[in-house]
DNA sequence: GGAAAGTTTGGAACCGCTTCCAGTTTTCGT
DNA sequence: ACGAAAACTGGAAGCGGTTCCAAACTTTCC
């Protein structure tokens, strides 16, 4: 299958090279006559223009350079991400781009953002937090646009989206307090990630306005795994004062804690109430339930895309910083409405056709 | 920051455009001095040529393209693809070489292998079983090779590497028949895929050197989904008739339905015994701690790059069909050694550095 | 009917790199 | 010291497209 060019086209078609590339790219200014030969042509021999010669041409490849982290696997492996990467991949596909996604992993930095240095993307989306410390070095003087998800103080003025952490953080805040425990501990992510301070301060808020605190002592800082979960509810449980409701600011820290709960025999809610973040699909099929704050991963990842592509087409934004709003999904961990088991089943919302 | 290109090295450094490129691409005869120079000033202007103009030039890309399916979101968020991509993201750059990955949803095939088709990749990796009957149209006339993850029957010649489907199955066979249960059931993935058949017959194969078998109409086909696993079990409860012992083929099925027997009262293994199959990172955690077959995940990742790479190099291939040892790993979910709750708490293997 | 305006076309330069080839310089054996 | 072999170098032709421009052809309208 020897492969075809433009040029064979042209030729094929009884027209220039030129006439071949208008009617590729949709320029006006071909007869009607010379673009249905070449249409024909093209059709016939399954020609497909290469890319690489076109973004050689033309400076533009139309396709966006994603780039997520794996500072640990269990971030990935979770499924947070997938879902981002999903709704990224689909949300450019709707505007004609394409995807590219690499895996970073911190001891292969170096050699991928060589690679990706080399490669002319259109524009790149990059999972804050983990990568922008060698963004500074190899993208800061980039021409080409860059869109955070997830915000970075330290890069106050990239573009970003990501959820309203604040209100996050205030949701499970209230129902918390609104169920009435008193006795309330928080697990939160990196100390210095701005998420971790929205959250922490929105629930924080909403604790005071109810007159309640986070019990000193019980508030800890770990990292996105199942594993930091159970130890620090372990040693929580070991103390003697375990919280009587404790929020998880992700739910992969939850599920390591309704783990070291089950192993502990306390029972969910009854002894300890959990609610956790992120509302990933796997949660609402732990045991039991997880009660926990939703965000719009997918979602998230769609309106990344398209917004990364509107500054690559030079479209005016209108927010620098997009913030999408979370909600409350109360099922098992916390008490509350949904207590009992049946209610708590899987719902029409969580299922994906198979 | 004008954008420096091979000509601009050349000049600077008082060599042609011909030796720069040998240096570049580290061909002999390139004397020590005007090598030196043309160092220096690459490094001094921080120049990389550009792998688009390369590219054209050479034919050769140094990019492998990764297709992940999306059959259903829930698919991707086990954590299971992310893993693998992991490992095929790292056995890549080890070689380098780059690996882009592309999420294939069926409703985006077209655009997806449009956009592929058109840029030119060194090889192929495809995720079996879901992107296997666009591969024939788009993908069998190409040039370029194409290793499968996970094996088709319908693809014997293409290469492929997977894990050993039929001792797995058997390993799983025979700790429940070890451990004397008798009214068995089985949940089994997608009715023709190769990994069900195989899988399936290493179980049978199990039981029937121990005397049992599966109970009739305790035998379900199922897709990869939490919900799936867990919607059969309720059937199951409902029966009345609920097996002994349970054999899922994936932990994300397990995992429903733990979920399902959770709900009903039934204690695991005390009432119901469950051992699933991929032993993914969540199933240290899972309320009880899974039993499960486990896959060397992340290696078959790592593996699959290195295969396809040196299919791309031209090396010869002893294996068309790799396949890597699954293990048995006992924790709570199917009594045995670990029954006991501390000794089936995470052990170092399944952790990961956070 | 003819000039002005608009439409369609092909030629040619160019994007940044690789690679072949012929020419030039260096090395080395005797 | 001389010629042949080896090492090195630069010119030029691509790779497969895009795009600018001038030329050729149509249409419009007074």
């Amino acid at each position: 299958m020897k492969k075809i060019t433009i040029d064979d086209v042209a030729a094929l078609a009884h027209v220039s090279r030129s006439v071949v590339s208008r009617v590729l790219n949709n320029h006006p200014n071909v007869s009607a006559a010379a673009r249905a030969r070449v249409e024909k042509v093209i059709r016939e021999h399954n020609y497909r223009p290469s890319s690489v010669a076109r973004s050689l041409a033309s400076d533009r490849t139309y396709e966006l350079c994603v780039m997520a982290p794996r500072r640990s696997n269990e971030v990935l492996s979770s499924g947070y991400w997938a879902l981002v990467l999903l709704g990224v991949s689909a949300g450019s596909l709707q505007r004609g781009y394409f995807a590219s996604i690499s895996l970073v992993s911190p001891d292969m930095e170096g050699q991928i953002f060589d690679r990706i240095t080399r490669h002319a993307f259109d524009g790149y989306i990059l999972i804050a937090h983990d990568v922008t410390a060698i963004v500074a070095d190899a993208l800061q003087g980039s021409p080409k646009p860059i869109l955070l998800v997830g915000q970075d103080p330290e890069f106050p003025n990239l573009h970003s989206i990501d959820i309203d952490n604040w209100t996050g953080g205030y949701l499970a805040g209230q129902h918390i307090a609104q169920l009435g425990y008193a006795h309330i501990g928080m697990m939160l992510g990196p100390e210095e990630a701005k998420e971790t301070i929205d959250r922490r301060a929105g629930f924080e808020q909403a604790l005071q306005e109810a007159g309640l605190s986070v019990t000193p002592g019980y508030q800890a800082y770990c990292h996105y795994s199942w594993e930091t979960g159970y130890i620090v509810m372990q040693e929580w449980i070991a103390s003697g004062q375990c919280p009587r409701a404790v929020f998880c600011t992700s739910d992969v820290k939850a599920t390591g804690a309704l783990r070291a709960l089950h192993e502990a025999g306390l029972r969910v809610p009854e002894d300890v109430a959990v609610v956790g973040f992120d509302d990933l699909p796997a949660s609402a099929y732990s045991v039991p339930a997880l009660t926990t704050v939703h965000q719009p991963i997918y979602e998230k990842g769609v309106r990344a895309a398209h917004m990364l592509i509107d500054m690559v087409e030079g479209k005016r934004i209108t927010d620098i910083h997009l913030n999408l709003p979370p909600h409350l999904v109360v099922r098992q961990t916390c008490g509350g409405t949904a207590s009992s088991a049946p209610s708590a089943a899987p719902t029409a919302r969580d299922r994906t056709k198979a």
